[in-house]
RNA sequence: UGGGGCGUCGUUCAACUGGCAGGACCCAGGACUUUGGAUCCUGUUAUGAAGGUUCGAUUCCUUCCGCCCCAGCCA
């Protein structure tokens, strides 16, 4: 192996190529294992991407397991939205769909085991009195009065507690391990608690439930995983799973610990996911503000360049937070080249062309996609009357703007070059019209006297024009970290109440009229947009039928030179 | 205070394991442009601190400082 292929290696490469070499495995098996409570966002994508990323990279497998021991948080649908969203980031485990529950009875009967060789017993302590004697990060604990009951009588108990006969919370199996471990996850960690939940998968068939930590480390022993890749918090746990393995004599995966992807103006738990989606502060798991991968695949992003975002952003266990910047440059890096470009006018103003016959109509031909001739062109049309983008003209132009002004020239993309000649305003004052005439002699859009324009701008045809709502999308949060929040205040004292804008009214070249739901667009000089999935018409696409309503969410904004001299000069 | 981790440009990842600290994003200039897009060029900024070993330290040693995680019958 060449030193360029070393340099540039993550330390869980390397960690693995060492395994390999010294013949601690001779082949690489990962796996994915969330726990259907919720949907996946980003951060998960980045474990994804490791685990199956991995597998490949070595010519291995990785297995798709649902940690599932806690019927009381868990469902059947996360279950089918997560292996939805895998699929879409790219990612395929075959035929291994596993589940943790499919081990109960094996991880039973592995307590069994345990308890037999007098490494586990049931412990009569209910909650508050279990953390009581599990003392404090800098005093030992105290052991529990049952800790030396004989194998035989926590025999009887724990399969009495299998057999329903003692309320929730009564008794516990717990590991007889240290309770003067200075690693508290050794301080005689409970193995199953009696819960009386029906369980998504195995209904009511249990009363008693292994906590993860005791299922986790089985359950990749069971599936031979050689690679068990995790983040950060569960380094402390790597001792437990390592004893449960060695008092059962098992087979030994290896687990590897990576620090978990932050993003900046996101919050990235479960919980906090959760809590915005509970109490609506966002519309759903797929609200295209959330940083879920439904989320995202509404809003318009490609599994292509989350993929890429997240090989730039690499692997490593120093804490991290990535600015969300780079996920915008590279979906913009990504759809720039393929998707093709309409003309959309957001917040329209009227224009008529007052040397430009009543009535008229002409067609141009408009290119797809300047970075991709292969996208053909297609036909726009034009007439009389136009809406043009409201920013795009400026009553009294400000320095370096060099759109649309009385007296200005422009040019129209790919049609003619227009002229400003007068307006007209309403009783507030408002501009709600612009007089224009345009030079037939710049048909196409160039002129043949040579003249330059300083400005192209987009426009749409009013007569052929179709409507739609168009959702503009901001951070979720207003601070980079939302957590950095006033005295007394958390993280939703930082909300962005401008996360969201809904603009009615939009005007659309008509070629957009049969956009299917999902389908991408660069709204010239704008951005990228994703027609909605969710609005509209299910399942058919947008704009048909009866139910028509156009919508599309913007993905991200083009990068905007106009906006940055509008901020320098603040 | 106990244990486990982590400290390299503003952000993130590198530096072939002792040999000129590099890339990407961001930012700032400029070129080009029928998208103020894209593209191209240029530029600023970093080894947490102090000692030690060495011709030479981001890399090895010592001490210190800072940050993250752990006291669920959550995962």
């Amino acid at each position: 192996m060449s030193t360029e292929e070393r340099a540039g290696r993550n330390f869980i490469e390397e960690a693995i190529e060492e395994d390999l070499k010294a013949g601690r495995f001779d082949h690489v098996h990962t796996r994915f294992p969330p726990e259907p409570n919720g949907c996946l966002h980003i951060g998960h994508a980045k474990a994804i991407s490791i685990d199956f990323g991995n597998a490949q990279k070595y010519g291995g497998k990785c297995n798709l397991r649902f940690d599932d021991t806690n019927p009381t948080k868990e469902e059947t649908s996360y279950v089918d939205a997560i292996k939805q969203d895998i699929k879409w980031l790219g990612f395929d485990w075959e035929d291994r769909e596993f589940y943790a529950s499919n081990y109960f009875e094996r991880l039973y009967q592995w307590a069994v085991q345990l308890i037999k060789a007098g490494k586990a017993y049931v412990c009569d302590l209910d909650a508050d009195l279990v953390r009581e004697y599990r003392g404090t990060l800098t005093e030992p604990g105290r052991e529990s009065p049952n800790r030396w009951r004989a194998a035989e009588e926590s025999l009887d108990l724990f399969e009495r507690m299998r057999a329903g006969e003692f309320p929730d919370g009564s008794h516990t199996l717990r590991a007889r391990i240290d309770m003067a471990s200075p690693n508290l996850n050794l301080r005689d960690p409970v193995m199953y608690r009696i819960m009386r939940a029906r369980h998504h998968r195995t209904g009511d068939a249990w009363c008693i439930y292994p906590t993860y930590d005791y299922a986790h480390g089985q359950s990749d022993s069971l599936e031979k995983i050689t690679h068990s890749l995790c983040s950060l918090e569960f380094e402390d746990h790597r001792p437990l799973y390592e004893w449960y393995i060695r008092e059962l004599g098992i087979f030994p995966s290896r687990q590897i610990e990576f620090a978990r992807l932050n993003l900046t103006y996101t919050v990235m738990s479960k919980r906090r996911l959760l809590e915005m989606v509970e109490q609506g502060v966002v519309r759903g798991w797929d609200d295209p503000r959330m940083p879920t991968l439904s989320g995202m695949r509404r809003r318009g992003f490609t599994p292509e360049a989350i993929r890429e975002f997240l090989k730039r952003v690499g692997v490593a266990k120093a804490d991290t937070v990535i600015d969300y910047e780079l996920l915008e440059h590279c979906v913009r890096e990504d759809l720039n080249k393929r998707a093709p470009r309409v003309m959309a006018v957001l917040r329209p103003l009227k224009v008529v062309i007052e040397n430009y016959a009543e009535g008229q109509t002409e067609e141009f031909d408009a290119v797809n996609n300047p970075e991709d001739p292969s996208a053909g062109t297609r036909k726009v049309p034009f007439s009389r009357e136009l809406y043009i983008e409201r920013d795009d003209f400026m009553e009294v132009p400000a320095p370096k703007y060099y759109r649309l002004s009385v007296g200005r020239e422009v040019r129209l993309r790919a049609a003619y070059f227009l002229k400003c000649t007068g307006l007209v305003k309403d009783s507030r004052g408002e501009v709600v019209e612009l007089r224009c005439t345009y030079d037939p002699a710049t048909r196409g859009g160039d002129a043949l006297d040579g003249r330059k324009v300083k400005a192209t701008i987009h426009w749409v045809s009013a007569a052929h024009a179709v409507d739609a709502e168009v959702r503009l999308y901001d951070h979720l949060f207003s601070k980079t970290n939302p957590d950095d929040a006033p005295p007394g205040l958390d993280w939703k004292a930082n909300l962005n109440p401008k996360s969201l804008a809904t603009l009615a009214g939009c005007k659309l070249e008509p070629s957009l009229a049969g956009a299917k739901a999902g389908e991408r667009f660069q709204f010239e000089r704008l951005g990228y947009f994703c027609a909605d999935t969710e609005e509209g018409i299910r399942g058919q696409g947008l704009g048909v039928g009866e139910n028509r309503k156009l919508a599309f969410n913007r993905t991200v904004s083009l990068r905007d030179e106009w906006a940055r001299i509008q901020k320098q000069a603040k």
